[in-house]
DNA sequence: TTATTTCTGCAACATTGTTGCATAAAAGAT
DNA sequence: ATCTTTTATGCAACAATGTTGCAGAAATAA
């Protein structure tokens, strides 16, 4: 499906910067950092992108992977349509090349935490990636 | 055993920031957002406060424990000690009244992701606290 | 008490994120 | 195609987090 009908989709306007953030945000398997996002969009206003971001996050076609250092990292929502935009993410971070990706567990990971009710999980993994550790 | 002793066993000096830091974190229990510890320690700089928190850390002291929404959590390694400092955490936030706990698993979570080196793993749970679901 | 090392506070700055408002663009109707 | 309505964009201003350099103050060791 083009990013154009996905919009539509999602009753969000087809615009050009929404185009562009879904390009940028490649085939959804990585993780961009706000930074990276902001350069290669240098032609938008800065508050556009913010707002656009927080536009595509409400109707579920990204979402915010992680925090670092005060930055945001967003993803397309590609793979996580099957669990129903759950959220429940499992975020690898290489310490290497900085990449980060959205993985998914082949089993999932049951815990429960004592006299708590658990809405959401978020996981974030840390280390070396298939591609730096050769 | 005592802040002032905690301090020195860490190499580090005893001053006024340090303590009020120590003792502002309570029991290492829950997790203080940045903004709660500057209010509570108003009478130092800011910068001092960072630097503090930074070396603090970096001694082994306490830990980030989240980040959400630009804000950094900060908790004591009380807790965190018997894994040496292991730093695989396991935080709970409560929507309902917001605060941030450090939580241990009985059980142990295994799990791999093929073609990686995991060095470290950081787990958020959210949800609703044993207090805010009565 | 003195000397040395380290910490603190100040100023300045960079970055992220937010809000209000006028203008511009998109979608639907004529 | 043109007009109208709705929504999005860009600009300005702002607030908060986080960082760096440096002089002076405090903590340790001698």
């Amino acid at each position: 499906m083009d990013a154009a009908t996905t919009l539509k989709n999602h009753d969000l306007r087809v615009t050009k910067i929404r185009l562009a953030i879904l390009e940028a945000l490649g085939d959804g398997h990585q993780a961009k950092p706000y930074g990276e996002l902001q350069a290669a969009l240098g032609e938008f206003d800065r508050t556009t992108l913010y707002r656009t971001l927080l536009a595509l996050i409400d109707k579920g076609l990204i979402h915010k992977a992680l925090e670092e250092n005060g930055e945001s990292y967003y993803a397309l929502c590609g793979g996580c349509t099957t669990h129903a935009h759950t959220h429940d993410h499992i975020h690898f971070k290489c310490n290497d090349c900085g990449t980060v990706e959205c993985l998914h567990l082949s089993s999932e990971i049951g815990f429960t935490l004592p006299g708590v009710v658990m809405h959401s999980l978020e996981i974030t993994a840390k280390g070396t990636c298939k591609a730096c550790s050769t």
